[in-house]
Order: structure tokens, then sequence, then C-alpha cells
DNA sequence: CTTCAAAATAAAGTCAATTCAGATTTTTTG
DNA sequence: CAAAAAATCTGAATTGACTTTATTTTGAAG
């Protein structure tokens, strides 16, 4: 199982990760070419079109492994105990915003995210969407926790209402990264008018909202 | 103003942009190269160059056409009379899927959508995000109107429904073109389930929510 | 009708992602 | 262990978007 081949093969997997890596963060990655990750790596250029079929593959590669950590942290959230819905809920997507920010620039996700619309089916193009999917299911999961506080009409579809809230702060974070000339606070603020929405609803409600913010 | 100069400027911009249209669709935008646009609009490359500043920002012009189209059917849309916020909702974010398809196909929205993200500066980049503020502020409209018409809470910051309400179809049309394998189906009942949320809340509602699909 | 300047043009050049035909290395076989 | 087979590596060649340049065209103005 673990010949000389598989074990060399790991390695130089994980070193051309991790010249990619040091490589995109420093320089982006528009001024990174893969020639560079591969001298870095100390590997031929086209080594390294058998490990990932593209530049931008790679990418998606190092934004999973960033994926696996923030769903960590989310986990933990969810355990906590929470007070009202909306606050829960803004906890967990601002910390996924957070989350994402920390290791990765906007010009990186801008690059991960295009190539993750147009090369859905390389292989972490599937990691990528694997992620998302992960992540919605969690914020699913925190729904399905608040339901059983009682915090949330048990009636609801969490799963449906996970995927709804993921995928608006996923929106709302690809305008973000598309425009460097947006703010962070206005992410957050407009994360929180469009989740208060949803979790107050449209329609007639007992409990109405509080406030609006202009 | 209307010299005989910026009129041949004017037409070979439509020549471009026609040539244009007409390759990305019939060989998809990979397979056309900057070349044979330039050479079905009877203009040197470079000329392309002189008129859109990438191969992206073409598409994105095509693409910032049929959003006009969209919101003009939009437009009628909200006039009409509707019977229930859910209905009256889904039928706007329906018929903007419907009429995203009719013109341009998966493979083009998702090149659309990358260069949208990864060139957001570019003149049609700033179209493309341009047409999604408006029909996010579209879906805004219905909500007012629906308000008016006592369908859907007054104190709900329709700006924000609105925003959220297109965030979502708008993610959701991006997981359909990004995966070739995903029937429309698939997108219309995940577009119902999440706007059935929405509309109906998270929170303690008086009027319970109906159904939910499996 | 001449001059001017904007715009177009073709051609040649740059640049970097991706591919490919052979070279090299590891594993397997006898 | 030696030879054959299989997997992997390699960097030079290909490709196509985009730029640059030197030259030409053509409205517009006097």
């Amino acid at each position: 199982m673990t010949g000389l081949r598989e074990r060399q093969k790991a390695g130089r997997r994980r070193d051309i990760l991790a010249a990619a890596s040091q490589l995109f963060r420093n320089d982006g990655f528009a001024d990174t070419s893969v020639e560079a990750i591969a001298a870095l790596a100390e590997v031929g250029t086209g080594t390294v079109y058998n490990y990932f079929s593209s530049k931008g593959d790679l990418l998606m590669a190092l934004v999973a492994l960033d994926g696996e950590q923030a769903r960590a942290k989310g986990q933990k959230y969810i355990a906590r105990d929470h007070d009202d819905a909306l606050n829960a809920i803004l906890g967990l997507l601002s910390m996924y915003v957070d989350h994402a920010l920390i290791h990765l620039t906007r010009e990186l996700w801008r690059n991960a995210m295009a190539t993750a619309v147009t090369q859905a089916d390389s292989p972490f193009g599937v990691s990528y969407a694997e992620n998302d999917r992960l992540m919605a299911g969690q914020v699913g999961e925190l729904v399905v926790t608040l339901q059983k506080a009682g915090k949330v009409r048990s009636d609801v579809d969490a799963e449906a209402a996970g995927a709804a809230l993921f995928i608006i702060v996923n929106g709302l974070f690809m305008q973000f990264v598309a425009q460097d000339k947006m703010a962070k606070s206005a992410l957050s603020s407009r994360l929180r008018d469009q989740i208060t929405v949803v979790v107050g609803g449209l329609t007639a409600n007992g409990a109405a909202q509080r406030k609006r913010a202009s």
C-alpha cells in the first residue's frame, strides 16, 4: 500500500500545494505562473498537471482546505448556546465570512469562484461544490438546533432554509470580493439586513420585526 | 453630434457584437477566437480591443443586453394582479430563469459569470453588476407592490427582501449553469423550496406554512 | 483641395497556460 | 538480478489572448 512511489507521490503533491500556496498569497493568482510554482516545488511544469488539472484547480484545492477549517469552526459554534434565531444565524454566517478572509485575499477568492463556475467538473471543482453543499448543510443543522430550542418554527424546511441562508452569504461575499472598493462594513450591513428579512419572513407574522437599517 | 464618423463607429460596434453573438452561440465561448470574431465582423483583431476590453467583456455586453429584456418583461409582470405573495414572487423569479436560457447557453453563462467576478471593473463588468442591482431592485418593487396590496407585511425592508430573493435565484442559477448534469426541474424545485422559506420566515408566524417538498 | 487628427489595420511580438513526445524511474516478471 | 512493462517526469512546442507598432485610411475643418 505504502510503496516508495506512493510516498513520493504524496510528498510531491504536498510540495506543489505548498509552493502554490506561498506564491499565490505573496504574488496573487494572476502574477503567479505555473512555471514558478513548479520551480519552487522542484518539479517540471508538466508534473504540476499530473496532480492538478489546471492552475485554477490548484487554487480550489487550497480553498477547499480552508473550507474544512471553516466547517470545523462552524461545528463548534453550533454547539454553543444561542439566544434568538437571528443572532445565532448571523453569528455563524459572519464567522464564515471572517474565516474566508484570514488566509485568502479577495483576488484569490475571485479566481477561485470563477474557476469553480467554469470548471465545476475538475477534481477540486467537485471539492469546492461539495464544500458549499456541506456548509449549507451546516447552516441547516443550526436551524434544526434552533427548532429544537423552540427558536424557529418546527414546520420550517430546515434544509431549504440552510441552503437559502448560505446562498445569501455566499452571494454577498461574491459581490464583496468582486469589488475591491466595497467595504467590509457594507458586506456586514447588507448581510444583517437580508438575513433579518429571511428570519422574519415576508408574510403576516406574530412577532413583528424590530427595526430596519436605513 | 451625429457625424458620419460616429455612425460608422456605432455600426462597427454593432458588427462586432453581432459577430461575437453568432459565434459564441454557434461554437461556444471557449471555441470562439477573437480572431474569428474580428474576421466575421470584417475588422482587424486589434479593432475588437478598441471597442471591448477583453473577450469576456464582449460576452458580458451581450448578457447585459439580455438583462435589459428580462427587466422589461419583469416590469410588465409586476403590473399584473397577484394573488398571494409566494406565487407572485416565484413567478417573477422563474421568469428571470426562463428568460436567461432563451438566448444563452449554460456555457456562456458560466463564462459570463466568471468574467463578471474577475473583471468587475471592466466596462461591461460594470454593466453586468448594474444589471444585477437593477433586477434586485425590481424584485424589491414587486415586494412593495405586494405590501400595498396587504400581501406582505409593511414593516418588511422591501429593498433588502428584493436583494435577498434575487441573490437566491442568482445563486441557484449559478449552481445550475455550473453543473450540466443538474436538471432544470431540480433548479425549479430548489427555488420553490427556498423562496417558500423566505416568504414564510423562520420565526413564529401567524399563518403557518402549508407544505414542504421532500 | 489641403491639412489634421482620430481611428483602423496588419503584422509581428509578448506572455503564460496547457499539451505532448520522449526520457526516466519504479515496479513487476521470469 | 536483468529485462520488460507501467507509471511518472520533463521541458520544449503549441496555442490563443492580448499588445504594440508602423502605416494607412478617412471624416472634418478651413
